[in-house]
DNA sequence: GCCTGGCACTTTCCCTCGGAGAGTGCTAAC
DNA sequence: GTTAGCACTCTCCGAGGGAAAGTGCCAGGC
């Protein structure tokens, strides 16, 4: 669908009613649009751009006496090709920074504080979703004894990034074979990224000792726990009290789903993440949506970068979101975590 | 207040009425008490019953011509001295055994998953929290150098419980120091319990080389964010879904500052731990709560063992909940994870 | 003397109705 | 091509009225 042909009256109409609306949440009439911004036509001129607008199906009407109201694919145009990005204030940003950049030790706490930050100034939710580690390089392996048959696997990769995944083990290991074994690991695997690793670890230990296959094979089936990006654990919410008070969730049945998705973490993380893999800011309205659940919302998502692997910052809202502002809002904080993360 | 001297026939009212009213979550009119309940009398003795029930204050009115609707001091006595206990089903048995004994290597997924079913067998919020640890026996303490700067500690307690904290030192670190650092801290801390060690740590590592003594402040500096239970990561909560569809929860903003309260979870784990200290199921209703964003809700919890340490599973709800189907659920749900985790 | 049936009273709930308000769409004039 | 005017449509809100539910009290009965 080509809009280029649309006349310059038209958008400046489109976007008018969408500032409007985005700030009102309530239908727009002509008047509005005609007085409020100033365009130097009369409202009955309004009315009649309006109507090429609703037959070319950007916006429609809730009925026949209220005023108009952008649908997706007026929002996706104006996404698209006609908003600005709109700097966020000095306060803002100044906010954000100080919680981002504050120190902490381990990249969760980050994650967990960037996403509260977030919400608060979003006045939105918030989804932040650890780095994947398939990218990462891996800089050492450790096999702990935590007791008689459990064994904690420590994956450590470059930046700083690390994570751990408890074993259990069927019978009793000892502590030299695991030393042993852990050395092994590190020489052959240290340097590559946990992606090869996965694909040709097969091959790589093939001939190691028959005597360490044993726990070989028990750190194979921890691998994929290890890289799994969508545990729970990875990801972390702000703002869930946020949803509530949008007057889009009134209605009972939407809200509901919507934390529904939510609680289904995994879900939640592959939804945002898969829009994280291109480079920059993605978003996503309404009805692009994959899961039913969340078609009233839109997803505005960037990833950011921890050395060579990637994470995925994500804000969701009702489709009539501040879009430009939180384009920005998403980007600023991206650049900040991949700063502080890749340090 | 002694409420023994409550006649025989103004309990069995009162008892009714509850019953009634948790399944309905409507006033409850004296017709209905006098004919579902057959108690034999009629529905004028039951009125006037109700109106000396309302006089002490276990019932109220939500208008003239409604019918009673039980206090949280009528919820109270109902809860004390006349709820019999209600078997779970066998199909609900099952459903929550089967969950909670699946084999899980951590101890964070089992609760996880133990959140999970029994938000879906009770309907209601639930929150499970790990087991505090400053009661544990310290097992092994390890030291692992993940970057150049980054240290990860890795407790390790009885009965396959472990926490770790990645710290961050000033300078960089050899491994050599840091082994021998791990070699002292469990040479003279371990067996330990690890309030123990909290409380009397300076003395002990007193007479250590200074060489280790950046390191062991390090170390010192950790144990806080070890012991804390409530941090984020050590709770759970599973069916937050439930509490939207809630009649209760029609009121926006009783909805949207239960949800705040949820998102602070920090104290969310404390409100809910606070309770299992004491042995055994444990209910608090309505206004009994301490924080007034909750005086809404009611509380069902019990500690649950793991060895020597104890952690706190508790289902939220509005005060009209199931209180005697409930607490068997978490009666239940506790000793199952006491068994798995402490085998 | 306690229980009960009867009855008047109160309050909510729901439906309808009508007027005010907002906004459209068309038409005729500029 | 633009605009003013106007009839029309639809929602929103408050008033009014009847039905339903339930109470509180009283007088009579076992």
């Amino acid at each position: 669908m080509a809009f280029e042909n649309l006349s310059e009256r038209e958008r400046l109409v489109l976007r008018s009613l969408i500032n409007h609306y985005i700030t009102t949440a309530e239908p727009v009439g002509s008047r509005a649009v005609a007085q409020k911004y100033r365009l130097g036509i009369s409202p009955a001129t309004v009315r009649s751009t309006m109507q090429d607008l609703e037959e070319m199906g950007l916006i429609t009407h809730p009925h026949t006496s209220a005023g108009r109201v952008p649908t997706d694919k007026g929002y996706r145009l104006y996404v698209d090709s006609m908003m600005g990005p709109e700097a966020l204030t000095a306060s803002e940003e100044d906010r954000i920074r100080r919680e981002i950049c504050a120190d902490y030790a381990a990249v969760e706490d980050i994650l967990e504080q960037t996403a509260t930050v977030l919400a608060t100034v979003s006045k939105q939710l918030v989804v932040t979703i650890a780095p994947r580690f398939d990218k990462g390089v891996l800089n050492s392996v450790n096999l702990i004894p935590v007791a008689e048959k459990k064994i904690l696997v420590i994956l450590a990769v470059k930046h700083g990034l690390v994570r751990t995944v408890l074993l259990e083990a069927e019978s009793s290991v000892d502590v030299k074979s695991l030393e042993k074994t852990a050395d092994v690991l590190n020489e052959k695997l240290s340097g590559l990224t946990l992606g090869e690793i996965k694909e040709s670890i097969d091959l790589r230990l093939k001939e190691t000792s028959p005597a360490d296959a044993r726990l070989i094979k028990l750190f194979l089936d921890s691998t994929d726990s290890l890289l799994d990006f969508t545990e729970p654990d990875q990801m972390h919410l702000g703002g869930t009290t946020n949803i509530v008070d949008q007057p889009e969730f009134r209605d009972r049945e939407k809200l509901r789903s919507l934390i529904e998705v939510l609680e289904e973490k995994k879900l939640l993380a592959e939804l945002v993440s898969a829009k994280g893999i291109k480079e920059g800011i993605s978003i996503t309205i309404g009805k692009e949506m994959e899961r039913g659940e969340m078609q009233s919302c839109s997803l505005v998502t960037s990833p950011y970068r921890a050395g060579k692997v990637r994470g995925t910052i994500g804000i969701i809202g009702p489709t009539r979101m501040r879009y430009s502002k939180l384009a920005s809002m998403v980007e600023y904080a991206a650049k900040l975590l991949s700063d502080v993360l890749s340090r």
